[in-house]
DNA sequence: ATGTCACTCGTTGAGTGA
């Protein structure tokens, strides 16, 4: 099984590239970030024409996520609990019959957090804390779980092409890592990490011409549980994509399993 | 040194967020 995420910057503004990206590499799961659209206004049937079954998780202007599979999508879950008055739609989580068992494929676009001084920055640490609160629940249950979309984290310098320049970021400074250090210590496998220690930027600004100079970043990831970790045969990162017409800022990363 | 895009409101650009 071939699990991917996607940060697609609006949907309807990347419907080709999503479209043919997902002809070329028919990928079984896909997570978009940033569909920038209310569910009723998600392409839907130009998407199903190619296989997919849909779940979103909309909203006006900005955020929203959405899962594409081509197995049925069980047991949906919209938005990440322990705070009833956020609004933001930013969690999508849903359910696969495989082999054997299940899989549970929750995606997620983690606040970015910028500028620091700001409330924007008490949410993002926030809503890492309720994250984890989510993932300790999600790994007692010691089944394949795969959390995967934008953090909008810089794990470590190597993710970064200038960490002095970027050190003191949301993406990228101590309160920012040490609820990510927190996560990770559950007992989640970084996919790109394990089959790779060479920089995999998924990110690369649309100013300053940096996908041109490769000043890109590492901040879209999968992490998985031991039982999704045991299971892991190949990870990659789709630099390709960003040199497509009309691209998002970031590129797909996907894993591949043996269920 | 500089450098971009999508979306909304509501209209021919400005404001916002990333």
């Amino acid at each position: 099984m071939r699990i991917a995420t996607w940060n697609i910057n609006g949907v309807k503004a990347r419907l080709e590239a999503l479209k043919t990206w997902l002809q070329q590499e028919q990928p079984d799961v896909v997570v978009l970030q940033e569909i920038k659209s209310v569910d009723e206004a998600f392409p839907r049937s130009e998407i199903e024409d190619l296989g997919y079954n849909i779940e979103t998780h909309g909203q006006k202007s900005w955020n929203g996520v959405a899962i594409l599979s081509k197995l049925p999508i069980e047991d949906v879950q919209r938005g990440l609990p322990g705070d009833n008055d956020d609004t933001q739609a930013r969690l999508i989580e849903g359910v696969f019959s495989v082999e054997g068992g299940a899989v549970r494929v929750c995606g997620i676009y983690l606040p970015n957090g910028n500028p620091v001084d700001s409330e924007k920055f008490t949410y993002k640490l926030a809503w890492m804390d309720r994250l984890i609160a989510y993932c300790e629940q999600r790994l007692s249950l010691e089944e394949p779980f795969v959390l995967l979309g934008d953090f909008n984290l810089i794990p470590a310098p190597v993710d970064v092409h200038d960490p002095e320049e970027w050190w003191g970021d949301a993406l990228y400074r101590p309160e920012s890592l040490e609820r990510f250090r927190k996560l990770m210590n559950l007992g989640f496998t970084d996919a790109i990490r394990a089959v790779t220690d060479e920089p995999s930027y998924t990110f690369w600004d649309f100013q300053a011409g940096a996908w041109r100079r490769n000043n890109g970043i590492r901040i879209d990831h999968l992490l998985l549980s031991p039982q999704a970790a045991d299971r892991l045969e190949a990870a990659a990162v789709h630099k390709d994509v960003r040199g497509w017409d009309k691209p998002s800022d970031h590129v797909p990363v996907e894993a591949t399993f043996a269920f």
